[in-house]
DNA sequence: GATGTTATTGAACTATGAGTTCAATAACGA
DNA sequence: TCGTTATTGAACTCATAGTTCAATAACATC
């Protein structure tokens, strides 16, 4: 993030380019999110991306941002549905905010660039945290760890090896085999 | 691929440039794939990689080809011990021959190009059929398709969000946890 | 509304790498 | 040995990233 800014124009022309940013990082990648390509999609001279972020990592990283803001699913103590809500609540960030494209992005990169490994891990962690919390409600260890990997891994190949996108009836599936498959009661 | 080479310095230079351009591919991923890159990489002059393929998604075709070939588990009728026996040659391909960072790669170039959308489906649906058909020996229609997406995603998800490899005992209590889910007697 | 400040611009520039062409050379099969 | 052809390296063109800077336009403030 570059400096809190007062200028009008700062505001308006952080905003623009990082929408921009945003649109050229979903559909062309990574590699795509350059300071003249942004430039150009948001309408600005490239010099002026330049002056706001001299380094391209950090375009990338302030893209990358809005996305820990997606909303999830509020924990009401039903295990199951707080299960089937976080699922769902993934789910609705793959389709409406393209989630699936941001961690396919991430993982792809990864092992290349470290910033990327590091984006990665963030969002890991900041992802699963619901997730991890319902699930340590009931289980803990090596099986919290498999849990969790296998509802959220369910989703992620259905999506990106599959690409499709389980409905309702294929979510509760996933966790009512979680559930009694570790002998869960509710 | 290109035609049946008889000459033998086609030979030569058709493999020496391969595995170039696998190890490129692997090492840099997809738009790395380049024929001046991979010809510098080979030790060949790129006008000689340019005459073997002149286009740029034949050479990634090919390159990819070599991930078909990686073993599967031979089912010998016992569903708990094939379903463990594929996800480890799973977890193998991946930690051996890099198949996970070639997913990662298919799956995130797989939104816009569409050679890498086929090949993605193509590596799927391969490496899918062997899990597929022992899934099938015990479960059919959605369920069939979310057990294999929970087994396949567990490690999917482990590798590329959580950049762990799952031991034996998360393997086997992945399966067991599918087996009991969906009350699958052996 | 006038004024000092600064964000923005566009143009000119360098550097890098992809893709093309081709005559010369070296390696091949027969 | 000889005709054939795969390979080479050099000289191109073209596209795009990144740099610099003087001119301009928009801003906050009074």
């Amino acid at each position: 993030m570059v400096d809190a800014p007062v200028d009008a124009r700062v505001v308006r022309t952080h905003n623009d380019v990082l929408a921009a940013a945003i649109d050229v990082l979903i559909e062309e990648g990574w590699d795509a999110v350059t300071q003249p390509r942004v430039a150009r999609r948001a309408g600005y001279a490239k010099a002026t991306v330049y002056s706001h972020w001299p380094d391209r990592l950090d375009l990338l990283r302030d893209a990358f941002q809005r996305f820990g803001e997606i909303p999830h699913h509020e924990p009401v103590g039903d295990v199951r549905a707080d299960m089937l809500g976080e699922l769902r609540s993934y789910r609705r960030a793959m389709v409406e905010h393209r989630l699936d494209r941001v961690l396919a992005i991430l993982a792809e990169r990864a092992t290349e660039v470290e910033a990327a490994a590091e984006l990665r891990d963030q969002f890991v962690d900041d992802g699963m945290a619901v997730c991890r919390s319902v699930v340590a409600t009931v289980l803990s260890g090596v099986e919290a760890r498999a849990a969790s990997a296998m509802m959220g891994g369910a989703l992620l190949h259905a999506v990106l090896l599959e690409h499709r996108i389980p409905d309702d009836e294929e979510l509760e599936i996933v966790v009512d085999t979680v559930l009694r498959g570790f002998d869960i009661a509710r």
